[in-house]
DNA sequence: ACAAGGATACCT
DNA sequence: GGTATCCTTGTC
């Protein structure tokens, strides 16, 4: 998703931007994981198949936007942290309007969000990988899985 | 360094 | 119905 478009959409007016910093969230066995802990209302959506959106509000302020990814019953997602001009995944949200009424909606154009390829290019040698931030809870093992994916440096523009 | 802030999951 | 905890940010 490194290097892909964010792209919302509202009343006609059209919001873009570069996705730069992403983590992956796998699957039940996953501590750090919301669907860690099994199916409920939350996480129901992430049960379900790809393409859809998981958003959820965490300490009591911050919509976190998330992608269904992964086979149907296979609960995973990925947190887009970041996007270019914008870091950290609350920003994300408040700065493109997102909230929770996106829970569950597909990721498609008519649903006023989605992500596209503009052809930018990411090679793997521009793309860092770190630990995910803020899951020391998940325990020495889940936490030290280095699936935090950001841009170490600007995307290379595919000018057509 | 730490408060703000509300939903969630799990307990009684 | 009570409570610990949370995929954070801005201000102290």
């Amino acid at each position: 998703m490194l290097g892909k478009v964010l792209v919302r959409s509202e009343r006609g007016r059209e919001t873009a931007r570069v996705i730069t910093e992403v983590e992956a969230y796998i699957g039940e066995n996953d501590l750090a994981c919301h669907a860690s802990r099994g199916r409920t209302a939350r996480t129901q959506v992430m049960y379900g198949p790809a393409g859809h959106w998981y958003v959820y509000l965490v300490y009591g302020m911050h919509e976190m936007l998330n992608l269904v990814t992964g086979p149907e019953g296979w609960p995973s997602a990925i947190l887009i942290r970041g996007v270019e001009g914008m870091s950290g995944p609350g920003r994300v949200t408040k700065s493109l309007g997102i909230g929770r009424e996106f829970n569950g909606l597909l990721a498609v154009p008519a649903s006023g969000l989605h992500i596209e390829d503009r052809g930018i290019v990411v090679p793997d040698r521009m793309v860092k990988r770190t630990p995910r931030i803020g899951v020391d809870y998940a325990g020495p093992v889940w936490a030290a899985k280095p699936w935090r994916f950001l841009l170490n440096s600007a995307p290379l523009t595919n000018t057509p």
